[in-house]
DNA sequence: CGAATTTGACCAGCGC
DNA sequence: GCGCTGGTCAAATTCG
């Protein structure tokens, strides 16, 4: 596994750290697999770190997914449900995988020494301001950064027919990322997006997604950083979402938002704990701790393009999708 | 026309 | 110390 992963990434991600515990992705409806498994597939070890999270109800299915799918303690029924609901995968199901990343030993050190991580909690809303740079040094890439990976499936068939030819179709999730850059990396023959959270102004929460290139039918979405405010609403996702070609190309317009639940707080879930107050102990620090997060590995090449094709129609709307109204488990997000 | 994306340049971290 | 590379900025471009 470790292995695996460590074929994935390169560069600053030497240091995987995985566990036992995993979801398994198994047999949900192909868009409720796709989206679904934004899934964390993280533990969180000792003092539960998603505490905070727990008043928020949007988030407490990740929280409970996560640790209960993956310690088998229920979460007030929540691991329970998600324990159950994956079913076994379809052969098209691709599992979305969530790593926790850090480089320790280094990471404690830079945590304590004010280092990235400990200025993403910082960072929110004192951000310095430079003429020319206004990062942070932090911000630089850093042997020490702890990084959040999440593999989702690249909606392949709607990334070639953009018209934007770099144009990377991204899963989308309820935060608003304004794309800011885009590089080729060196040994990848993907480029690979800089996308900043525009969902507020001031949000330091980044994320990079680029193609795996072990299995180009998978994106590698990095995020780092925290955001510093609430989930954003349907509006304001809107708002500020990514412009996506697929979305250029579309002519169906897209269904009147419900309220501000009605996206999906599933798809989001990598940036959950983002909800910690910057006091809290972020999930990211915990991987210090030194427990394992394991990935769960998709079997290549079990996705036709056309699959993803039809994902990617998701996009727009992928909750109205995944949930109905009359899902119990939307109903627990309204 | 406003907002998002593209893209080249700049800058800093990191390895040698 | 130097060069490579990744990350970010910002002007230009594109799109709705």
């Amino acid at each position: 596994m470790c292995d695996y992963f460590s074929q994935r990434m390169d560069g600053d991600l030497t240091d995987i750290v995985l566990t036992g515990g995993h979801l398994s992705n198994s047999g949900l409806d192909p868009f409720l697999d796709d989206d679904a498994n934004w899934q964390v597939d993280q533990l969180l070890p000792n003092s539960d770190p998603f505490a905070d999270l727990q008043v928020d109800p949007m988030l407490n299915p990740y929280v409970a997914a996560a640790a209960g799918g993956a310690t088998g303690v229920d979460h007030g029924g929540f691991g329970d449900r998600f324990q159950l609901l994956p079913p076994p995968p379809p052969p098209k199901a691709v599992a979305a995988k969530v790593h926790q990343i850090s480089l320790s030993p280094l990471l404690p050190k830079m945590i304590t020494a004010g280092g990235p991580m400990a200025g993403a909690a910082d960072r929110c809303g004192e951000e310095q301001i430079s003429p020319r740079r206004a990062t942070t040094p932090g911000n630089k890439r850093r042997k020490g950064q702890a990084k959040r990976v999440v593999y989702v499936p690249a909606p392949a068939a709607a990334a070639e027919g953009s018209n934007r030819p770099s144009g990377e179709v991204v899963p989308s999730d309820l935060w608003a990322w304004r794309k800011y850059g885009q590089k080729p990396i060196k040994g990848s023959p993907y480029p690979r997006g800089y996308y900043r959270c525009s969902s507020s102004k001031g949000c330091s929460a980044r994320k990079q997604v680029e193609r795996s290139r072990a299995d180009p039918n998978m994106l590698v979405v990095t995020y780092t950083s925290e955001h510093n405010h609430p989930w954003p609403t349907q509006r304001n996702a809107l708002a500020g979402s990514v412009r996506s070609s697929h979305h250029s190309k579309s002519t169906k317009p897209l269904p009147p938002p419900t309220d501000a639940t009605a996206t999906d707080p599933l798809i989001n879930h990598p940036d959950a704990e983002a909800l910690a107050p910057p006091d809290s102990t972020s999930p990211l620090v915990n991987e210090e701790s030194g427990v394992c997060y394991k990935p769960m590995i998709p079997e290549a090449n079990l996705q036709p393009d056309d699959f993803f094709s039809d994902l990617a129609e998701l996009e727009s709307e992928p909750m109205s999708l995944i949930f109905s109204k009359t899902d119990p488990l939307f109903s627990m997000f309204d």
